[in-house]
DNA sequence: CATTCGTCTGGAACCGTTTCCCCTTTTCGC
DNA sequence: GCGAAAAGGGGAAACGGTTCCAGACGAATG
């Protein structure tokens, strides 16, 4: 296993050259630079990171902590965040927070305090007072994807717009009669899904509607149970959906399909995510494309490394509707035509 | 930003002793060792991993090299791995090395071979010569999920004993015109679609039956649209279909519900891997559990390390049958009474 | 022509641990 | 009570790079 001190003997420099040489940080000649790169290649030399970083402070790796990792959404975004950091040769360490367990306490009081990292990216992550604490102590810049509540930059889908948007399609589409799948209440549970609500409560109440919302568990099983419940009642069924997440409005519709309920001409469904499923459901839904914020925010991060001054900036992106075949105007109402594909 | 040093100079002992009472290595006295602990405590004292890498050669990192993240198969496996790893202490990083990128390249040549981990999980990797070479190049301890061709240790699924016992159940309940819905011939492709189909085609000859292989993409929609294709074709629809997997499986009965083909009375549909949304869609099928998969792998791993006589042990799995509603006799048939439930 | 400046290189210090080696003190067996 | 072995601790040398500093040289400047 050969040091850069083989290298620079091999080359006949000294270890100062080769070191500058390699690297490309200071003076060498051209001539110099190109037989000692010459002859590391041969050697098959490889630098060691561990004593890189001793060095310069820096490790040219990534921490990234999930709450989830077997989520479309976070699956999506983790992939972008490699992507973009296997262009840039920067190594990728995944930290995995499952809200409530032990494992997630050692994330935040062993693994994070180890900075093995010289930036992280927290996704979705929700921190607890303690935990945000914890993250700051850290002292390396952060950046996330879906609001932590800190002054961090932050990337993420702008999630009342979005409801506002899918609840205005309805809308104009003929429907009065709209409820609201997903888990929480406004004031409480993930920001994510609470922000949808509000802009679906918002949406509704404005244009006069009555507000309803029916809990689900956010998961495709959860849309697909709670749907079973609520439409299963022809008393309180509506005449549309508006569910958290595609995972959920895909639930639904195949609740939906198993009681017969036919859609859309009897029940519009509407999601937000535009997941990898929802081409083949036909659903409408609003485009949240998880893999760009993943991309997004790593840019973002890297660019702070490289020059501390850059303030990290807020992005807030504004989610394309695509509408697709599980909308359609109320049943028994005078056809209206729809454009049917991609509108803003 | 506090060193050994500091702690050591506070506690009143050397740099030396210090380092021994905080990693447990050699001789300390019990007061001091405590009081070491406590200092160092107190000063939220965290050693700095790159020197200690430097200086131990052991990086406490384990790399995951695999293809996808946003697989359900490898989100599962994952998130075993991810774990165990936190329960031990140990970091991980993550490699994504899509097949046919320059990225996966770049992984190969680039990345592992800084070696900033003390062994490697490859999962579903399905290597070619050189990048097998390259792996072996490394000089770590490697342990694969899912084969990868070589010596290393495997943790996998029987894939052609799973194929065989879904063939057989399906036998079993009286059909004879059953298709296998898959993505590869048996010649080429991913190793365990290969496995999986030759386990069906033994067992349909040696029950005399005729072979009848479909392509289909290896995906929910994929098998959606292979089944369209196929059942909505009354010549050439079978009695029974066996998917490569759950996600082709549902798929399928996702397109026959769409045409209007009940599931089980028409149409039997068996999967392998006992998927998450198997449940939901009464899928029968063979469980296949990656994420006790990935917990094996790394288990095996760590043993490897600690005690690098330990031989690497080949693991395979044979999958347990479960049955749910997706099985049935095929039409006509005399009604015959199977268990529903669990069977080996 | 002398001075300055930019280019190129080597020696040595440094990054923060661990561990080897050696010395002192204690414990234990006989 | 004595010698050997074990326990406890300190100094210094690794580990493998990067970078500061100083010196040497050639070209440009006055």
């Amino acid at each position: 296993m050969s040091g850069i001190e083989d290298v620079a003997r091999a080359a006949g420099v000294s270890k100062a050259t080769a070191s500058r040489a390699l690297t490309g940080h200071g003076y060498v000649a051209a001539a110099t630079r190109e037989r000692v790169a010459r002859v590391a290649h041969e050697m098959g030399y490889v630098p060691s990171s561990s004593a890189a970083s001793l060095a310069t402070g820096r490790t040219r790796n990534i921490g990234v902590v999930m709450p989830y990792l077997n989520r479309w959404f976070f699956a999506e975004v983790l992939e972008g965040i490699q992507e973009v950091l296997l262009e840039s040769g920067y190594d990728l360490t995944l930290y995995d927070a499952k809200p409530g367990t032990e494992g997630r306490r050692r994330v935040f009081d062993d693994f994070l305090a180890r900075k093995r990292f010289d930036g992280l990216i927290a996704v979705g992550l929700e921190p607890d007072d303690h935990e945000l604490e914890r993250l700051v102590a850290i002292g390396r810049p952060v950046v996330s994807v879906v609001a932590i509540g800190d002054n961090a930059g932050v990337v993420r889908l702008d999630d009342e717009y979005a409801a506002r948007r899918a609840t205005t399609h309805l809308i104009e589409l003929g429907h009065t009669n709209i409820t609201f799948l997903g888990g929480v209440s406004v004031s409480s549970g993930p920001h994510v899904d609470r922000a949808r609500l509000s802009g679906y409560q918002r949406t509704m109440t404005e244009a006069g509607l009555t507000v309803t919302h029916v809990r689900s568990e956010v998961s495709l099983p959860g849309g697909y149970a709670a749907a079973v419940d609520l439409l299963g009642d022809p008393a309180r069924r509506p005449t549309a959906l508006l569910a958290t997440c595609d995972e959920v409005a895909i639930g639904a519709i195949i609740a939906a399909r198993r009681l017969g309920i036919p859609v859309p001409s009897a029940l519009s469904v509407v999601g937000i995510d535009n997941h990898e499923f929802a081409e083949m459901f036909s659903l409408t839904t609003l485009e949240q494309s998880p893999r760009s914020q993943g991309m997004h925010a790593t840019r973002m991060l890297l660019g702070q490394l490289e020059d501390p001054a850059q303030v990290p900036q807020d992005v807030s992106i504004q989610a394309r509707l695509i509408v697709r075949n599980s909308t359609a105007p109320p049943p028994g109402t005078a056809s209206v035509t729809v454009g049917v594909g991609v509108t803003s």
